[in-house]
DNA sequence: TGAATATATGAACATATTATCATATATTCA
DNA sequence: TGAATATATGATAATATGTTCATATATTCA
């Protein structure tokens, strides 16, 4: 296997470490939140999608984890914004799609 | 909760089962090539990408069967190519991300 | 300091995904 | 027809993911 197709190889493996990392619809709609509010504290988060705490924190860390979003403590409560913020347009795109043939 | 917030929450979900069903190295490289040469048969994707035919059958079908994909018989083999070609939009999309960072 | 608030963490479990192997099915053509 | 070729399928095992619950940690403020 040539360098080439190792490195494009790499980038695949990079390319769906972000594509799973936000493949979820919980995951998804705080990508959507975050994107409209920029800012927002966990329990802002929570309660707008109507999610459990921890869970909620769980999926935010995991997005964290994977670079998609990032954290600040303000106070009481720690805040979360979007890092990796091309991933809006990954749910803009996906959104034109036709689903109605899903 | 509204209609309106119920079908937002379709959508987020038919949105994740899209990304899910491409979130993975092996169709990523799938979705790429077949992006390039539009029509493939079975062992010339199994070949090309190095992977093993009844893998690479079962990624084909994971993909067919949630519409990314279709396929028609031509004599022996049975040829694959994109249904939702919005689906290169995304990995366009993530592939202009700085990937550096992870 | 200690009670209240906000968030994170870890264990445990259920479920889903991935890969491999053996085998079945469909097609062609001699 | 039957051998060769191409693809699909199903079982299984390994691993990963999603969720819940209980609890830990950090911060504020009275």
């Amino acid at each position: 296997m040539s360098a080439e197709l190792k490195i494009e190889q790499q980038e695949l493996e990079k390319a769906a470490f972000i594509l799973k990392s936000i493949a979820h619809p919980s995951r998804l709609a705080i990508i959507k939140i975050l994107a409209d509010r920029r800012l927002m504290a966990v329990s802002e988060i929570s309660e707008a999608l109507n999610l459990e705490q921890s869970l909620t924190s769980h999926h935010l860390n995991i997005m964290k984890t994977k670079g998609v979003l990032e954290s600040t403590r303000e106070g009481k409560s720690i805040k979360y914004k979007l890092k990796l913020t091309e991933v809006t347009q990954v749910l803009t795109c996906i959104e034109h799609c036709d689903l109605s043939r899903f």
